[in-house]
DNA sequence: ACAATAAATTAATGTTAACTTAACACCCCA
DNA sequence: TGGGGTGTTAAGTTAACATTAATTTATTGT
């Protein structure tokens, strides 16, 4: 059975989300502001993390950053409750590393099949880690090796994290603020060109077909 | 329980590969040309036909592109076998409508992933399609597309913000000022025209019909 | 420990798509 | 019939990215 933390200010959201979502099989836990929740979340490691994003004192954008910063919540899921309007909290909460969100006011129907589809994806990206292969490249991250038309490839550290990191969410456009937490990690701070630079140096290996570039957005890898 | 056919001269390959899909608990059926295939496709709508590129009289493409010309059949998942080294039937083989093709000599294990794969991805996306479509377009933040037809298309920024809002409520009119808000930000002042100008590039691109100009007061999108 | 080599970053400059502006056409209504 | 509001096109401008080389920083081998 999956868990679920949800994390809301309001007790009526918690009682009526968490009711919706345990009617449908999920164990559900709660708590009710950021600080409760990562304590929480570190002890319960559940599979899926529904934040508001509105909240007193620290809010959802910061209460994921700071989930994001935990180990071994590095690849736990992390869903956005925002009100409809607040354009800018999608945006802010996949920089926040968010990997989807929801839309309020909440629709039950809505609510369940995007936590569904959300969970599926997550057991299809497990399942498929080491034997599928992205657009017939494949990465080894045990071997630190990729493979590429029967041939293998070893890469440096920075292009190996970088590609690995893209090709983690065929199609997801990755924003530079994301890459360098992801690849380069919290306070580095690195010049503007850098990313370029090694997007440039995985095109040159790899052919220009695979990465494409979103302008004003960021990075995706494409079959 | 979902119904795959298989397609294939060879009868050891079929006995092979149905055995391996058949312990995962799919229905298989077979033929072992082309002829057969698209009759039995016709009579038992397979959520997958597996197809092998290379049999006599008629290959797997040729096989593929009549499969494609049944309107029943049209949106059936179509995968091909194909000897490796054979680069070339990939491209060939995804011309003529493929979704995804499994490279020869077939290990079972990847081969079952790669169905298991295809088949989630359908699912996912029937599931999903219903949540935010609206009058044939949908959008996904994501992957930073636009999907109308079938087809996707890549916007460049303010165009995507812009219909992304617009789209986010549909028939509620947004006025300038909102719009200038919500896509530009606080403190930008751009001229009279620019919204005017993206909105023509949407109006190009989508067709007239969706979004809608109200006098003196704004815009709004219209399925 | 040192040179040799590779990797990562910065710097400088080129390139281009995206965005904005400008100029004018149109249309409807007072 | 003229003015407010919008549509359209093309031309101008700029922000964002690409590219290459130079420089700094790590890693490796002896």
């Amino acid at each position: 059975m999956e868990k679920i933390l949800l994390v809301d200010d309001e007790q009526d959201i918690l009682e009526f989300v968490g009711y919706n979502l345990s009617k449908e099989g999920y164990e559900v836990i709660t708590a009710n502001n950021g600080k409760d929740a990562i304590s929480l979340a570190q002890k319960e490691e559940p599979d899926l993390i529904i934040l508001d994003v509105m909240m007193p004192e620290m809010d959802g954008i910061e209460t994921c950053l700071e989930l994001r910063n935990v180990e071994k919540l590095k690849d736990t899921l992390i869903v956005f409750l925002s009100a409809r309007g607040e354009d800018y909290s999608q945006v802010a909460g996949f920089d926040a590393g968010a990997d989807d969100y929801i839309p309020k006011p909440i629709k039950p129907r809505l609510l369940v099949s995007r936590v569904k589809a959300i969970l599926r994806r997550k057991g299809a990206q497990q399942e498929e880690g080491l034997t599928e292969e992205q657009g017939g490249i494949r990465i080894d991250r045990e071997k630190y090796l990729i493979y590429k038309d029967n041939k293998e490839y070893s890469f440096p550290k920075k292009e190996f994290e970088l590609l690995a990191l893209l090709i983690s969410k065929p199609g997801k456009v990755f924003t530079r603020e994301v890459i360098l937490e992801s690849v380069w990690g919290g306070e580095v701070v690195v010049g503007d060109r850098t990313i370029d630079v090694h997007v440039r140096k995985l095109r040159e290996k790899l052919g220009d077909q695979y990465i494409k570039t979103i302008k004003g957005v960021g990075y995706k890898f494409e079959a």
